[in-house]
DNA sequence: GATACACTTAAACACGCGTTTGAAAAGGCC
DNA sequence: GGCCTTTTCAAACGCGTGTTTAAGTGTATC
């Protein structure tokens, strides 16, 4: 396999595990089976790599997400957009396996470590497709004010990031206690009624 | 003002700010005035220091959520069970300067950062205190199994504090876009809606 | 075979980190 | 004042970090 490849790949697992501060260079590149000096070669430096590892899977997501969002009709249900969100997100499966849990979870990671860089790069780059976005859900929920569905809608990104970022310890309390296994699609549908419920409500 | 008392005061901020990892000895010692060597000393080393950032709120909330949980009664509505919440989170407001946000803050954080230290730390302290919390949730929402409810209580929690580490860049967005400023206060009080009934979803 | 280019490698660099040290200073007590 | 304990201080230690360097390897192209 390539080399940037299994940077990458090595990359996102550990940053995905650990966090970006927390994941050195000598532990990608030991994972990775590439020399130290790789990372920097190809990638010019760690925030690139980062880049990187999101790039992948934005490139992926981003357009399924637009056709995904004009095929909506206006009389959807708050649940019904969410629903049909779930679709574009677990595609990520394919980009690499449990592809979806792992953006999510550097999603999460990125919005708490990158001091607002990743937010920034999202919105001028895909700013678009999230107004799009907003707007459909606006309409599924016309009688919210623009502040409440704002706020709301970040609520909704913290439950899923949150719910990411600790389902590793959260799955072995749970399935301790429930002795019952979580993946990451038993959670988005887990998720969905909490998140549209919350959206929805007056 | 006291040594230790002024370094909590400068690492709780710079923690809340920042993140743990990315907050050095020396910065917190720089900010709170004293010398670099002075937080191994009273403190022994970081990770105490972090505990000690902690203890300061955890010994004055959980008390009042003690005394709050055994004045609900058993036909509490999961919107009234979570209302009697804000009391006490605001009251934080008396240990320090915006105490509820700061330490709304750093749980979300010590949750992604700190590897489950302070999962366990919390669970084996207070416990008791918690159990009793999820018991008067789960009786002012008796249709939910244990196990939904106990992913949902997550969900909740990844919301408040998501929102929080978020909160000083959206306030900045929400108010370029709003011409309305949002302090803690005001966003406990939108997020109530959104998780009472985020909760109670059939 | 020589040249040019892409890539890999081991070693080193400069720097910031948490922590430790031993001496100096400050404070309480007889 | 003299003594003991507590606290402060500047300096250094050892280590891990991201990055750079310069030599080495492989592989096409002429």
């Amino acid at each position: 396999m390539d080399t940037k490849t299994r940077i990458i790949n090595a990359a996102e697992r550990l940053f995905a595990e650990q966090g970006f501060a927390q994941t050195s260079m000598r532990e990608i590149t030991t994972k990775a089976e590439v020399n130290l000096a790789a990372v920097n070669y190809h990638f010019g430096n760690k925030n690139n790599l980062i880049h990187a590892v999101f790039k992948r899977y934005f490139d992926q997501l981003m357009p399924n997400l637009d056709t995904c969002l004009s095929a909506m009709n206006a009389q959807d249900s708050v649940k019904g957009v969410f629903t049909q969100f779930i679709e574009p997100l677990q595609a990520l499966d394919h980009v690499r396996p449990h592809g979806c849990a792992l953006f999510l979870l550097l999603l999460g990671r990125g919005y708490n470590e990158t001091q607002g860089h990743l937010r920034r790069f999202i919105q001028t780059e895909y700013g678009d497709t999230l107004s799009t976005l907003v707007l459909k859900i606006h309409q599924s929920a016309p009688w919210l004010s623009a502040e409440t569905l704002f706020w709301r809608l970040h609520f909704a990104l913290g439950s899923v990031v949150f719910a990411m970022a600790a389902q590793t310890a959260l799955s072995e309390i749970a399935e301790a206690d429930f002795h019952h296994t979580t993946n990451t699609e038993d959670m988005l549908h887990t998720l969905l009624p909490f998140v549209a419920q919350g959206i929805s409500a007056v």
